[in-house]
DNA sequence: GTATAATGTAAAATGAACTTTACGTAAAGA
DNA sequence: TCTTTACGTAAAGTTCATTTTACATTATAC
């Protein structure tokens, strides 16, 4: 999976506790998404996308050896 | 989170058990998700989103309660 | 040059997603 | 009636997502 999470954030003007504080998750679970090391769940996934006023497809790309 | 892979997977003839093979899932993972008792990953739902030829969007709908 | 803000790492703990196995039920057909 | 197909439940185990805490780095700014 690849995302651009950063990408939007930064062209929203958010740091990392900011956007963690407007979804009601922690900072290390942005910086943890950002940096590739886990996947959001899908409810985050979505709450994600709805921040960004954009789509899961959009922000989130499946690779080759995500299976699951 | 509501969604309606069952919907989906009747209307392309699909038993649980093809459906579970085509993601390269078990069949007690389409049976959970089907009947709510987990949300799948990132990952799954949007290869299961690509199956059917839909969005995560148009398939998983938020709900009040899942902020996570 | 010291405070502050933003980003990062690491590790331990919890809960959720997923697998495997095994068993139960119901319908459909030969 | 016996077999097969589809759907369901339950429980134990593994891995992964998320939190919390604590500490490190870098840049800016005063």
């Amino acid at each position: 999976m690849k995302n651009i999470v950063s990408q939007y954030r930064k062209q929203q003007g958010y740091s990392q506790d900011k956007l963690a504080e407007l979804l009601g998750v922690s900072r290390q679970t942005i910086i943890s998404i950002e940096k590739g090391k886990y996947n959001p769940s899908l409810p985050l996934a979505m709450m994600i996308a709805n921040v960004f006023q954009t789509t899961v497809e959009s922000m989130f790309t499946l690779e080759a050896d995500d299976y699951k």
